[in-house]
DNA sequence: CGAGGCCTTGACCGCGGTCAATGCCCGTGG
DNA sequence: CCACGGGCATTGACCGCGGTCAAGGCCTCG
């Protein structure tokens, strides 16, 4: 249940097993089914999930009610609504499970506590929005700079492990573009 | 010179006077003139700026040689290309002054080190980190579920300051909309 | 002054969205 | 075991949003 977190975490800082074992004690072990909701817009994002095992889609809900999304997350990083989660307000995205889930939680409060207490859990922290807001602003880059075409090949070149596992309305949500449109390209390439 | 770098960390943390001092005086000014380029894409981003004075334009270049604004720097914020910055290789976006700058340089030996020995300079990146990656998914959401004419809307309402103080050209790089396709929104608005 | 850049407006066009039809896959129940 | 239904992928036809191109006016700065 904690192995792959236990690994996350020593393939990243220097732990003993006392602080490793006291970082894990605050997280607890939560399922989902596919297509479940893990968190809904509106309701406020309580936990920051560490993912063991799953696909889940974040997405915003567009003018036509459709899915438009912002991330896919899988087994071995972190998801939470960072806004919603630091603050306790209402969030603006809505999680969903594209797999059966496995995930490891914990609460805002227990979080920051280890973030405070344990300076290895600061730096994993800290490493992550590093990570995390530099994948961000090339996505960014890609939607200022790019067209529908370029964005498809830039798919394909970096992120070719997403085409295998999720579906093409996904994939075209998360591009931004229409699920034709999509199937379309890739028929060209 | 260094007033407001030192309002800003004193309204952020609690920092006794030597460690103010020490902290500033890993900082050097740094001035450029109204179209300068601060940083080149292809170069290395040596430095962190604080920006004192002056408003910055963070671009990509599309394939036709046209400016994508991924965002804009007023005073009172930082300034990085945090990729290129942290691993020191070569950036793959640009920085231009829109205005005559005022800047505070850290060199990313100097700022790491300070996140090492100074909790509260740890604290403010930490923090900083938090809002920067917090507006850049609100800004992905904005690209993924909405259309052009949302997004110009979006600006009206979250980001008026903008509209008096920058281009219509370099707010439409922004929105990812061409000059034209803004100024007939605007007139419609 | 003149040159260059930006804003605005009009005319045109093409990329990509929408709508619809078809076929496939797969889970569910008779 | 097969029938049925729902969701997704694909393809074609059509259309509209927004980009491109061009012209004219204005402002700034040399």
């Amino acid at each position: 249940m904690f192995q792959r977190l236990t690994d996350y975490i020593r393939a990243r800082v220097e732990a003993d097993d006392e602080s490793l074992a006291f970082v894990l004690s605050h997280f607890k072990p939560v399922k989902a089914r596919r297509g479940e909701l893990l968190l809904n817009f509106g309701d406020v994002c309580r936990y920051c999930y560490f993912t063991n095992k799953g696909a889940i889609q974040i997405f915003y809900l567009d003018k036509n009610g459709d899915e438009a999304t912002r991330d896919f997350v899988f087994e071995g990083t972190w998801v939470t609504e960072l806004s919603s989660f630091i603050h306790q307000k209402p969030a603006k995205e809505s999680f969903k499970a594209l797999e059966p889930l496995e995930l490891l939680a914990i609460s805002r409060d227990n979080f920051f506590k280890l973030v405070e207490a344990v300076p290895q859990f600061a730096h994993i922290y800290q490493k992550n929005l590093e990570l995390s807001y530099t994948r961000s602003v090339e996505r960014i880059g890609s939607f200022v700079s790019m067209d529908a075409e370029q964005r498809v090949r830039w798919l394909y070149e970096n992120q070719p492990h997403l085409l295998t596992r999720l579906s093409n309305k996904a994939i075209a949500s998360y591009l931004g573009i229409s699920p034709e449109t999509l199937s379309r390209m890739k028929a060209r390439l």
